[in-house]
This record gives C-alpha cells, structure tokens and sequence, in this order.
DNA sequence: ATCCTGAAGA
DNA sequence: TCTTCAGGAT
C-alpha cells in the first residue's frame, strides 16, 4: 500500500477551486490552446484577457493567422513583450499548415519542434488536447513541486533541471491529466505565490515539505543572478504635416521588427543630424525603461519640419504615417505611451 | 545570453 | 515613488 501521490489531490482541488471561466478553457481546439499558452508564457492572466479575444477575432483559425502579413501579427500583439513569441507564432502556424495539413500534431513530442512551443508548452497543449501524459514545467510548476517535494537542487544548473522534470513526469496520474495540469497551474498562479504563499489554503499543505520547514520562500533555489547593465539613446520624434516619421526596426535585437522613432547612439548624434534641418524642436522628458538585461534611458527629441521641406539628410528609411496609423501598428509599449501622449 | 512589460514589494 | 522581479524559448 503506497502513499496516494499529491496528484489526487491537486485534482479534487482543481475540480472545486480552479478557474475554469477563461475564454481558452472549456476547448480542446489546438489552435486556442496554443495561442492562449504561448500568450501565457510570460504574460498575466488579466493581460491576456485583454489581447487573446482580440487576437482570436482577427485571426480565427491557424490558417487565418498563417496567411497574415506579420505586421498584422505584430500589430495585435504591440504591447505584451517578448515580439519573437509573435514571430514564432507567425511561423508556427505557417509550419501547421503547410507541414501538417492545417492540423496541430497530436503529441507533445511533436509539438515541440514547432516554432515557439518549447518542451512545456508542448506537453500543456498535448494535455488539454489530447490526452496526453506529459509534464509541464514553467515558473509556476517548478516553485509547486519544489516546494511540496523539498527539492533543494540548484535549478541554475542543468543537471538539477533535468532531475526536476523527471519528478515532474513521476507525479502524474494515471488519468484526468488535463485536470491535473490546469490544477498545477492554478496552484502556482493563485496559491503557491512566489513571496507570500497561501499555505493555509493549500491542497498540498499536508504534504509539503518546504511548509513543513517553515520557509516556502526559499524555494525554488537558484544561485545565478541577473546583472544589469545601462543604456541611453536619443529618440527623434520627426514631425511634418500631421505625420511622422516611423521605421521598422531589425529583425534581431530589442523589440525586433517593430515600428518606432529613428534611434541615434546619443543626443549628439541626433543633433547633427538636424544642424541643416529647417524647422524648430525640443527635447521632452526621457522615458526609463527596463528590459531583462538592461536599464534603458531614451531622449526624446522632438522636431517640426515646415510643410514642403526636404528630408533631412542621413534620416534612417522610414515611412510617414498619421498619429492614427501609427497607434495602429506594432510599437513599443514606451514609444505608444509617448505619442499617443 | 537575449528578449519586454506590468505588478508587487520596499 | 522607486526598484525589483516574474515569466520560456531560442
């Protein structure tokens, strides 16, 4: 007679206490599935609520996105972060339909060779869809099972990650898989909180070793810490007539193969750029704005041609575009509060 | 190592 | 208000 694992409980749990109102439960459409995790990966649940019924309305089904200009993709997802998760999507969806038909592949293994879906994203989409037995493994699942497990393994170390998701694949129950995902899922996102956890409250409370040592906080352990470092450009805001200047950014680096305002290396830079510019401008208030690896500090600069004056020489290729046109394309979260004022 | 933003904590 | 932090795939 073996102790019931704690996945009999997270279910009963999730039966009762889960959230199961979201737009994207309820399906086991691939298509939604998918796009509402890949959505999730490192956005909040209030977020997506916002975007995923949007994005759904202009992209019904993965040939309606597949066939999408990516501008339009990038677009609709200007202001959740992360773009290349939109550049993957894109392409992911081309890959279903071209290489499966229009079909998502029905196993997780599978799965994760597409474009975007990572080891698991596959097995969440392959849980819901499908059936499947496979385990997650996201920031969530990884602060629940080491808390309940005690595992003290430094998961800045790859071997210690490996073991975590084979503990991971050791916990799943035998049927209701998808019930057993969403639950840990839920736990980690309502429960097992990262600085405060709501133990008392806790399925697993019984069982938990890190509760029982008193300090859940500790967990999950990772030695290896971020170091930031700073950044400072100058941004032109260039206006003519009621339009400005936009350019599409490179298809690598920050905010990739997004639209914003002409960056120059520093003010300076900028300032040369205009010294035979007819016209007259000023600098406004600087943006800060922190990325993973960098703080960024962004001037900008903002400058009126007089109607009929020539561009000025050395301005980055570009577009004019109304303020109304601009705010409907893929920008920056900082540069949309900017012009949008 | 890189990639973005909003929320939570101080 | 300011700073820190959470969150997967490539």
């Amino acid at each position: 007679m073996t102790r019931p694992g704690l996945a009999g409980e997270l279910i009963a749990w999730q039966r009762q206490h889960g959230r199961h109102g979201l737009p994207w439960q309820g399906t086991r459409d691939a298509y939604r599935v998918w796009l509402s995790e890949v959505m999730l990966q490192q956005t909040q649940v209030s977020t997506v609520l916002d975007y995923y019924p949007r994005f759904l309305a202009r992209f019904p089904d993965v040939q309606a996105l597949a066939a999408a200009p990516l501008d339009d993709v990038l677009s609709l997802w200007s202001g959740l972060g992360y773009y290349s998760r939109a550049r993957n999507l894109h392409r992911c969806a081309q890959a279903v339909v071209v290489q499966h038909g229009g079909r998502f592949p029905p196993s997780s293994a599978a799965l994760a060779t597409l474009p975007g879906i990572g080891r698991s994203t596959a097995a969440a989409i392959a849980a819901f869809c499908f059936g499947e037995r496979a385990a997650i493994l996201d920031g969530n699942v990884k602060r629940v099972l080491t808390r309940v497990l005690g595992f003290e393994g430094d998961l800045s170390s790859s071997a210690e990650e490996k073991r975590l998701w084979a503990l991971a694949e050791a916990q799943l129950p035998e049927r209701d898989v998808d019930v057993y995902t969403q639950g840990l899922m839920d736990l980690g996102a309502t429960v097992c909180s990262t600085r405060s956890p709501a133990c008392l409250l806790c399925p697993l409370q019984a069982r938990c070793v890190a509760k029982a040592a008193g300090t859940p906080e500790r967990f999950p352990v990772k030695t290896r810490k971020l170091k930031r470092s700073r950044r400072s450009h100058a941004l032109l805001w260039l206006r003519q007539g009621g339009r400005l200047w936009l350019v599409q950014r490179p298809e690598r680096g920050v905010w990739a193969g997004l639209w914003s305002l002409p960056e120059f290396e520093d003010a300076a830079a900028l300032q040369a750029l205009l010294a035979a510019a007819p016209g007259e401008g000023e600098w406004l208030p600087a943006i800060e704005h922190a990325l993973t690896h960098f703080d960024w500090t962004l001037q900008p600069h903002v400058w009126t041609l007089p109607t009929g004056a020539a561009l000025p020489a050395g301005l980055p290729p570009g577009r004019w575009v109304t303020e109304e046109e601009a705010l409907a394309m893929g920008l920056p979260a900082p540069v949309r509060k900017l012009l949008a004022g």
